[in-house]
DNA sequence: TAGATATATATCCTTCTAACACATAAAACA
DNA sequence: TGTTTTATGTGTTAGAAGGATATATATCTA
């Protein structure tokens, strides 16, 4: 009869919000790199747990290239398989820095959610 | 050959994360509500930018119902049409303790990720 | 040197949710 | 009486996430 509950370790049914974007566009601002490169690399950013699923990072990059945010150019040289290196556009900076932006009001909102939490657990016991 | 540029200022393609579900058990966590009246009441929590659209809020809140964090009954009293009266059940409290302990971790995430994108733009210049 | 593994990129498909538009109905008001 | 406000819902569509899978080259190993 399908109880429909879940435990409730799992948060929300909602996608968690993983910053793949801002990520991507940090790690390229550290320095150049390519797809391979950046699914490990984005992972220090702590946005993503463990490796963030290669099809997802592709795409984004290629979304990246079409909002003129990065460029791209087969790097044939050295070891391995060609790789596509992509390079921030000024543009892309841009779009960083707002979201730096955006993410410092989320810390805001999320404080402020948090503290509002807080106070009326407080006064409850 | 279509240019896929986006104004700078709309960020990411991606919907926002609005936190709807635990604007709305914190909402019930203080006081008892129905969805016309949470509607109002979780903007001040600032996830959500002007009114939230109704059927998105009736359909979390059924959903969460379904889920057991929620429980309604029907309110016949008082002005105006029903109202379905929402109250937070225990296993909804703990998920929105849950909730709190993302919002902090996600703070601190956030935080990091701020400060390294400042060293890095100090370098930089 | 043949086969397995690691490197590297890319597409397809399903599922989920947001967002919007629309539908319904009772009560209050003019 | 008709219009607005209060109140709850459904249906549809578009887009992203996530996973599975495909492809190809270079390197390592037996």
């Amino acid at each position: 009869m399908s109880e429909r509950k879940r435990k409730p370790t799992t948060l929300g049914r909602g996608k968690r919000e993983r910053y793949l974007q801002p990520s991507l566009l940090m790690g390229l601002l550290v320095k150049p790199s390519y797809g391979y490169e950046l699914i490990q690399s984005i992972q220090e950013f702590g946005f993503v747990e463990g490796e963030p699923p290669p099809g997802m990072v592709y795409r984004h990059l290629r979304q990246l290239e079409g909002d003129g945010l990065v460029t791209s150019e087969w790097e044939t040289e050295g070891s391995g398989p060609a790789k596509r290196i992509y390079r921030l556009t000024a543009e892309g900076a841009e779009v960083l820095a707002l979201w730096i932006q955006h993410m410092e009001k989320q810390v805001q909102r999320l404080d402020t959610f948090i503290e509002r939490y807080r106070s009326l657990s407080k006064k409850r016991k």
